[in-house]
DNA sequence: TAGATCATGTAATTTGTTACATGATTCG
DNA sequence: CGAATCATGTAACAAATTACATGATCTA
């Protein structure tokens, strides 16, 4: 009964995909959330720390030491083979409704990291599948406001058609996208 | 040393405001957020049941047992008069950039009570400040984009765009809302 | 040399997840 | 009657937050 891999935390996910190039430290990685205005993970020390020592546990990462003389010197993180895997197959998770419904656009920061990790092609096939989800996504909302808030106050309502423009402008930016990715190519 | 209350988290703050009006039980409420497509809480037991307990210890809401006769029966809560005065003060929160970058937008939830519990120049006030703080938060990713996002692949530059269309559509979303309040107003 | 910031970590507490347990009620 | 669903809960675990501790290095 050996417990099967758990999937990674966003957090982790994210912690692979910042360590894809160059080796980091935590300190590194805090100062990334901390100071990246957009997609926010904690940089407090007890998420980090503990989350690269996971990673660590499992073997996707690995600790080169650069001062390993007094104890406590700074460690760089580098993605192992293992790890460059797992990364891998976390940017080729397909986007699902459910995580649109979710709030966290995870699904958005993957595709940041989709080119330098999967190349141009896997980028559209992304947005593809991105804009399938939030098609979908969109319709339900829609059934549900038509179902459910006909007598609600204003502000309910207006709540509710903010969240689904969101939605319907990322659509919108998906297919963009796909054309930006198109002219590239040529 | 009595500890200052803690502030309510997003959860608990949800249940006092789906508590505003009528009773409802812990079943109920998980219906909500199983079924509610937009604004997603957990609705596992272990979420709920544990958030209403905690509600019930801080005295903001109060159990009506129906069927209090065969030991588990079906129990509906209602807010008390201190959890009507705290989720009118989480009504009242200010939406800070913060919690803008934070990803989960509680600030359009908060929105939505809005009108019932405090009425529409409250609405029209909660506009402002989420314009305000949608036009600040703006302002520092495009200058965040201009600074570092000058070499970075295409898909990372469009994932950051589509952040900031979605803060720029909302911006929009509000000035239109504040419209709509003063068309209803005559 | 004193204070800030770099850099790593731990401990206590809280919260949420998953999975399980329990019993009542409803419906075919 | 038996299965589904209503309805409430607990237990084990995983994760995040806050606060604290530690020492090195830089800089005024």
């Amino acid at each position: 009964m050996v417990k099967p891999p758990s999937p990674l935390s966003a957090l982790e996910s994210a912690l692979l995909a910042l360590l894809r190039q160059a080796p980091l430290s935590g300190y590194d990685l805090r100062r990334v959330f901390a100071d990246t205005p957009f997609v926010h993970f904690s940089d407090s020390p007890g998420a980090v720390y503990p989350a690269l020592r996971r990673l660590e546990a499992r073997g996707l990462v690995a600790a080169e030491r650069r001062r390993p003389e007094g104890g406590r010197g700074r460690r760089g993180f580098v993605l192992t083979a293992r790890g460059r895997r797992a990364l891998e197959s976390w940017l080729r998770l397909p986007v699902t409704v459910d995580e649109l419904a979710q709030g966290r656009d995870v699904a958005l920061l993957r595709f940041a990291f989709t080119e330098e990790v999967l190349g141009r092609a896997a980028c559209v096939r992304f947005l593809e599948g991105y804009a399938a989800a939030l098609e979908t996504h969109v319709t339900s909302l829609e059934d549900y406001a038509r179902r459910n808030l006909e007598g609600a106050p204003l502000s309910g309502r207006l709540a509710f058609e903010c969240g689904v423009e969101g939605f319907r402008a990322r659509l919108d930016w998906c297919r963009r996208a796909v054309t930006r990715f198109e002219q590239e190519k040529k």
